[in-house]
DNA sequence: GTTGGTACTGACAAAGTTGTCAGTGGAGGG
DNA sequence: CCCTCCACTGACAACTTTGTCAGTACCAAC
């Protein structure tokens, strides 16, 4: 039985890093936590991702309840997109997160594997 | 240029998600965290996991320092897994995801996407 | 009236991850 | 002798995630 690591699973571990995996996930968050942006401003800001990948990402946040999407409704479309308030609860796992990945990136910099 | 998260990427959050992810890492680390345990242990520890899958991932846990492995180089082979002193650093990290992924699954659970 | 911008969708290919299956070598039990 | 256990490997199939490409509807500028 293969199991997806998209379902939810009883783990809380594995709950918690299927919110955020996702190739570009943790950028986009990190972008968005200076302040709510618009796709395209979003999409210009992470020049090597694509406009594919950003929306996929996109509503996947949005399904988890991490980020808000206000849609001006006008036309030409406006939709911005901002950190939840449940999302913002997830800022500080983020930055824990990133704290250790500094540290780590500097072990394997100094004669590491890469 | 598809970028795979396997390689090291600059991104500090990138390169923590890059050592626990693996479908099994979050399991077979808190299983450690309790004490060291061999391979078949481990194994039995995790049914739904193969043999196969756990071998890879104990592979790359070690590869990346996380984990320390005791070989007693008798035969039959027995080895043991520990988490190394760096790896240790790591468990607190893992321990505030695991929180906030408590907290997420009470959401998706009250009403979430099932 | 053609082009460009906006946010987004669908189909599909490429790449990456996980699962399945068979096999290694030697000790111990029936 | 045959089978099981041990830790592990290799080949390959199945599945998942990412990337590429084309297209939607509408407005504004040229």
């Amino acid at each position: 039985m293969p199991v997806s690591k998209k379902e939810i699973s009883p783990c809380p571990i594995d709950a918690m890093l299927s919110v955020v995996d996702g190739r570009w996930k943790g950028t986009i968050l990190w972008r968005l936590s200076d302040g709510p942006m618009r796709t395209s401003e979003l999409r210009r800001s992470i020049p090597e991702m694509t406009e594919r990948m950003l929306i996929r990402h996109l509503q996947e946040l949005v399904r988890d309840g991490i980020l808000l999407r206000h849609d001006e409704g006008t036309v030409p479309p406006c939709v911005r997109y901002s950190i939840s308030k449940y999302g913002w609860t997830l800022v500080p796992v983020l930055e824990t997160i990133c704290a250790w990945g500094r540290v780590h990136l500097k072990r394997v910099g100094a004669g590491g594997r890469g």
